[in-house]
DNA sequence: ACCGCCGGGTGCC
DNA sequence: ACCGCCGGGTGCC
């Protein structure tokens, strides 16, 4: 036992019931963590054959093809070079042999490359088993990794596996691309999920009375679903029982010991779908041993069946229901009894709390339910207080801050929310905590709860890496440690593998609950929605528009078949994308350019000129609707800065980058040298700009077409709202000087405005009220998921996106729960231009998907990539 | 016999 | 470990 030991000696000991492998998997999990930071940016080097020794001292077991981790034990006595070896449960198996372990030593210590296990074989004897070690890092690493391996007479084994790097700007553009496909396609499979399950699996489950909102059939049915996962003992299918062993199908692993089932899971069901209600329900109707938290003094809770052991209990059992009362008595003793329910509100006006008046809602008046708002400066902060309570509600902030300056466990001043045994944890608007590296992220993990659960519309919200953190948090082993999820799902799904993908949705199912507006129960609807159509409005230019067009076409055609030519396009990524932008936006209008276009395609001399072809880049990809996300926050880009490589990130967290990695600050998508003196931000010359553009202000075609439909529409029906949607924030407001001519009222929403601003917008759209506004000028990729914008039925989207998935969701804010009408959406498309070739792009964009799959050669998606920017330009 | 060979004892790092 | 390694016993075939 003395790897264990020193293992231990490694950590401060942080208080568990199992504290051994509680220890070893932190130690697995550090290792992990540290590595985070490029969790996907590794290359494949190669791999070797090796030995795994002393099997006989420890209890861990492994089967065919699992995997195993290397964790390095640099305080062992006997060898300061010793490499652990650990099952995926974090039990030990053996450790590497010494020559072997040398190598690993140097090369993990250095960090040139991450070590990875594989067991080939099965285990043969009890003494020493092989293991396949792969070692993936940067490229630049490449050669001091083989040097090392080859100097110690060990041979390097490159098979001909795909591998994939981020080396160029040009393929991490289109692997981003890629990747938002794979989130489209991901969507999809989350969609169609739970199509065929929920009939015949899944129940439908009364609330208790006390639950004064009648359910709808599906909220029954997530009712039921939420009761099953809290109360039932059975493992998820991925678990099979195997020679006294419990194994894992996903990972080859067994354990000896019951595997922790989660209690709890995501319930992802789409926006007004009842999330809320069906929550207030579960936690009215499912207290302790599937009782309700809420029933009649007479029946006490000592009494009868209620003793008996969970599993023991029939699952699905009938309660009456009578008057509810609460009775502290009844609770007092029991250790766990409280719900911590998280939300993103920082409001803290007692009053409107929207989960304070959702329960108001929902709860009978004469249930007396002890809610506690737990925010503001003035919060009773008394643990015992707080265990005393039915229902605390707090805000992320609130918890993060409490977290970070207690540091969340040091005994005396710890932060009372993370002392408290909670019955059940639900995340309210989950996907705020899909950054693992955030604070508030980290303050989440480390409550204590026996269930946990998360409420989001949009589980995946960018990428595959949001949804480790909800596997985290719900601790579905082995993945909620970051090794095994990079491994397991989120390596394999990203090179395309379609087991991973297979691997990824068996997870996902066996905890997740998942129903659209379009799912249907029983063969019925969900919920009913009215229609809606798509029709595309073709817009000719004027014989003058048409000449400027071709002139643009005609240059940047040249630029971009230099570059096709070269074979250097996805080199010239930036370059070609600002081409095809000043394309479309000149379909739009001839003044969207701006004054500051210069010529692409001629190598910038200056520093000035740089600066200013990195400003309109800027410009281009923060406007483009291309949903530009920070790479090193993941969240949307705030203060934005370009770095001389053209990539864009928040200006605090590539400062952040600089401070800590000093003169080999590299740029952390592209790898390129970056410096804070080189990064450019908007000059502060917009709002002049803007003024400019509407002095001279001249009308274009598309213009033109957009106003004869809102006035033939005013003529027709002048009560029907419509959405007037763009990507080019400018060409909104282009729009604003006719549609004052025309006497239309309208509001505007996009991405500049402040989250109260945008509230207020909503709302005044929204209200019935005489004299409200009759259209939205709305960018495309304003105001996120989740707005409500049902008043009006008429969407006019005036520019072809990338990404059709995008458009869609533009749509679904008004073809939504509450919307009464026929939606009707209009394309405008000008005819014989890029925007033409966009929309037969979009209509093969489900092929390219697929592909994306099915292929493991970046070098291929790459190609694709070119092919269909050379169908943009006709080439 | 300063070797080779045999066979028993032994065994992670 | 049905190995390798170590060290003692042994010694033509």
């Amino acid at each position: 036992m003395l790897g264990v030991h020193f293992a231990l000696a490694n950590k401060t000991s942080d208080s568990t019931n199992d504290p051994v492998t509680e220890t070893l998997s932190q130690a697995i999990r550090g290792t992990g963590e540290e590595l985070d930071r490029e969790p996907d940016t590794g290359v494949l080097f190669g791999s070797l054959r090796g030995s795994v020794v002393g099997l006989r001292y420890y209890t861990g077991v492994v089967n065919k093809g699992e995997m195993v981790s290397l964790v390095r034990q640099p305080q062992n006595p006997y060898d300061r070079n010793a490499v652990m070896v650990a099952n995926v449960y974090g039990s030990q198996v053996g450790h590497i042999k010494r020559e072997l372990a040398a190598l690993l030593a140097n090369i993990m210590d250095n960090n040139l490359a991450r070590v990875e296990g594989v067991v080939p074989f099965g285990v043969k004897n009890q003494f020493t088993m092989s293991v396949v070690l792969s070692f993936w890092g940067k490229e630049e690493n490449r050669d001091a990794v083989v040097r090392q391996i080859t100097s110690r007479s060990f041979k390097l084994q490159t098979g001909p596996t795909g591998t994939h790097t981020h080396a160029d700007t040009g393929t991490l553009i289109a692997s981003s691309w890629v990747i938002s496909c794979l989130t489209v396609c991901l969507k999809n499979a989350f969609d169609n999920l739970f199509e065929n399950l929920m009939e015949d699996k899944i129940g439908e489950r009364e609330a208790v009375e006390a639950v004064c909102t009648p359910l709808l059939p599906h909220q029954k049915q997530a009712l039921s679903w939420m009761c099953v996962c809290e109360n039932n003992v059975a493992l998820p299918h991925f678990w099979e029982v195997k020679g006294g062993l419990f194994y894992n199908t996903l990972t080859h692993s067994s354990v000896r010991e019951r595997p922790q089932r989660v209690r709890g899971g995501i319930l992802a069901d789409d926006m007004g779908l009842g999330k809320t209600l069906t929550t207030i329900a579960l936690i009215l109707s499912n207290f302790h041993h599937g009782k309700p938290l809420c029933e009649p003094v007479s029946c006490s809770f000592a009494g009868g069946s209620c003793l008996l052991p969970e599993h023991r209990r029939p699952s699905s059992q009938s309660h009456s229901h009578h008057l509810p009362l609460i009775s502290t008595q009844q609770l007092a003793g029991e250790k766990t009894k409280t719900l911590l329910h998280i939300c993103a509100h920082t409001n803290c006006q007692t009053h409107t709390h929207p989960n304070k008046q959702s329960l108001d809602q929902h709860v009978r008046a004469d249930v007396k339910l002890n809610v506690y708002l737990y925010y503001g400066s003035e919060r009773n902060r008394d643990t015992h207080f707080l265990s005393s309570q039915h229902v605390v509600l707090t805000t992320y902030n609130v918890l993060s801050a409490e977290y970070s300056v207690s540091g969340g466990w040091v005994c005396g001043s710890a932060s009372p929310l993370h002392t408290v045994s909670w019955l059940r944890v639900v995340l309210d608007e989950g996907h705020i905590i899909r950054n693992p590296n955030a604070q508030q992220s980290k303050a989440v993990l480390k409550l204590n709860t026996q269930r946990r659960w998360i409420l989001t519309g949009t589980p995946i919200q960018n990428n595959l890496r949001d949804l480790w953190m909800l596997v985290a948090f719900l601790r579905l082993k082995p993945f909620d440690v970051r090794e095994w999820w990079n491994r397991v799902i989120q390596r394999p799904v990203t090179q395309g593998d379609k087991t991973g993908l297979q691997n990824l949705q068996a997870l996902v199912k066996c905890v997740t609950l998942r129903r659209t507006k379009t799912s249907r129960v029983c063969g019925r609807p969900l919920v009913s929605l009215p229609e809606r159509s798509v029709r595309i409005e073709e817009v000719e230019l004027t014989q003058k528009e048409r000449e400027e067009y071709e002139l643009a076409r005609t240059e940047g055609r040249t630029t971009i078949s230099r570059y096709v030519a070269e074979g250097t396009v996805l080199k010239n990524y930036a370059d070609v994308l600002a081409i095809l932008v000043r394309l479309r936006q000149f379909c739009c209008h001839p003044d969207l350019l701006g004054k500051t276009t210069t010529h692409t395609g001629v190598v910038a001399a200056t520093p000035a000129e740089l600066r200013e072809r990195l400003i309109v880049k800027l410009r281009l990809v923060l406007g483009t609707g291309s949903d530009e996300e920070c790479a090193v926050c993941l969240n949307s880009v705030r203060l934005p800065v370009i770095t001389h490589c053209a990539h864009v990130y928040c200006r605090p967290c590539i400062a952040q980058v600089i401070r800590s990695e000093q003169e080999q600050a590299r740029c952390p998508l592209c790898r390129g040298q970056i410096k804070a003196s080189e990064l450019v931000e908007f000059p502060l010359e917009e709002e002049e700009e803007g003024s400019n553009l509407l002095e001279n202000w001249r009308s274009s075609s598309k213009v033109e077409a957009l106003m004869s439909s809102l006035l033939r529409l005013r003529s027709e029906d002048d009560s029907i709202r419509s959405l007037v949607v763009s990507q080019f924030t400018r060409f909104l407001t282009i729009l604003e000087i006719p549609l004052r001519e025309e006497g239309f009222k309208f509001v505007r929403l996009d991405g500049t405005m402040s989250q109260k601003r945008r509230a207020q917008v909503i709302q005044e759209f929204q209200s019935d009220a005489p004299g409200s506004p009759l259209i939205m000028l709305l960018s495309l990729k304003a105001g996120g998921v989740g707005i409500n914008l049902s008043a009006a039925s008429r969407v006019f989207l005036m520019d072809p996106a990338w990404n059709p998935a995008v458009e869609d969701q533009c749509v679904d804010r008004c073809h939504r729960l509450g919307q009464k009408r026929d939606v009707v959406i209009t394309k405008f498309i000008v005819k014989g231009s890029v925007e033409e070739n966009m929309v037969k792009i979009q209509r093969q964009k489900q092929d390219l998907v697929e592909k994306a799959f099915g292929t493991k050669n970046p070098g291929e998606r790459n190609t694709s990539r070119v092919d269909e920017i050379r169908a943009l330009m006709e080439l």
